[in-house]
DNA sequence: CGAACGCTTGATGGCCATCAATCTCTGTGG
DNA sequence: CCACAGAGATTGATGGCCATCAAGCGTTCG
């Protein structure tokens, strides 16, 4: 029994449903075919239909939509272990544009493969949809963050959240995780101004709640932390 | 031939695809059962799981999530037609309150039996959940009126938005809709105040872009009124 | 080394929240 | 029929949060 270490959409699956040995066979082999992606390329745009899904194997994207004036808004950050444009497959519409953050491996899984693997697998379609729509929650979230906390609870709460994903498929844990974004990114995904991100982010290392920094969010005191965002 | 008038349920589908007769026999069957609900008594409540569906045939909800410190976000507004509880019954996750705004009726699908309808009837199941995919876009919408747009650009792009929904069901057109919400809904479900948002509503209503009042939104230029909203 | 990118900090101002008061409308009961 | 209560709408005054403009610093990379 040679029994390698678990990929992330393995790792996340396991959460929903106790896996099968031929079910987790069959998510190593779709992601096998791994392969890398040019950087500031957009995988989907804004509105194009595709025939195919990608599962995220390496890297961090961000889906975002542009308003006419030019200021971007990040509707989330997808990790490995994410799924890419899988709504854009099953249902043929895409609705938003997809932009690497780093270097990024996708693992490209055609329309016709999922939807069979879909049919002879129920119990992997049901984990799989399940794993997507906790994603589609956390837009949700994300809502709530924007409409009724102020720049600091937002931000605390939005990167706890992101933590707890990424613990999930095993990047993370209470202490933190590696972090690729910008404060750019930050401001286009909480819909701040960059110049307002950064004086939050000194507030809340001030405050010894966390520390973002050079590709690394640190939660200084995670239960003062989780207090403070709610 | 009897051809009664469609609900706005089966309007609504119309739009995704053309129904054979025996599917608009299915679907009219299904909300035969609908029966009124009490007003101010929460269908759903946060976190609870749910063996039912409903169909929303008559009245509005909203669906909302409350924060610690009491203030309320409204996620979306269902209107006849619109599903409740659709993705708690296929995902066994429900993740906010439901209240009705005005008198409701509704018809309960139980699990059991979408299920063997989305089997038995794939093309009707396509279509369901291509209306209940088009309605989450519409809470990336928000989330990007919420996040990128001032009050006013926001209140009118919400509205317009809607209109749109409800002239699918055809309960609205280019000249405005029927509209029960109060400026305290509509205050939370765009993330302002109350007052803001009759000040706003006043800017609008002086600049004959549209008039709120009374039960009645009157887009009055429609084009003008989309090219400011954007 | 220069350019580009990201981070940091200060100054100014505007959008919108908050507090407060008044007004209208509706429904209810004496 | 009128008094009253309550919800919703409206308007003014004040202030705070955050956007914007501007400048400077550190690091990376061609």
């Amino acid at each position: 029994m040679h029994q390698p270490s678990p990929t992330p959409l393995e790792r996340k699956l396991s959460a929903f449903a106790v896996l099968a040995s031929e079910e987790r066979e069959i998510l190593t082999n779709l992601q096998g075919r791994s392969r890398p992606i040019v950087v500031g390329r957009d995988l989907v745009h804004q509105g194009q239909e595709k025939q195919s899904a990608y599962i995220l194997t390496k890297g961090w994207v961000s889906s975002y939509k542009v308003s006419m004036e030019g200021d971007r808004q990040i509707v989330d950050f997808q990790v490995p272990g994410d799924f890419l444009g899988l709504r854009s497959v099953l249902l043929k519409t895409s609705d938003h544009s997809i932009e690497p953050i780093t270097h990024v491996e996708v693992a490209e899984v055609s329309s016709a493969e999922l939807l069979s693997i879909f049919s002879s697998h129920p119990r992997l379609a049901a984990a799989v949809l399940w794993a997507a729509s906790r994603d589609e929650a956390m837009v949700v979230e994300h809502l709530i963050d924007i409409g009724r906390r102020n720049a600091a609870e937002r931000t605390a709460h939005f990167l706890l959240e992101l933590g707890t994903r990424l613990s999930l498929v095993g990047l993370g844990d209470r202490t933190g995780f590696e972090c690729p974004l910008t404060q750019y990114h930050l401001a286009d995904a909480l819909g701040l101004s960059a110049v307002h991100v950064n004086r939050v982010l000194r507030q809340l290392r001030e405050e010894h709640l966390l520390t973002f920094r050079r590709n690394r969010v640190t939660f200084d005191a995670y239960d003062r932390l989780v207090a403070f965002a709610g």
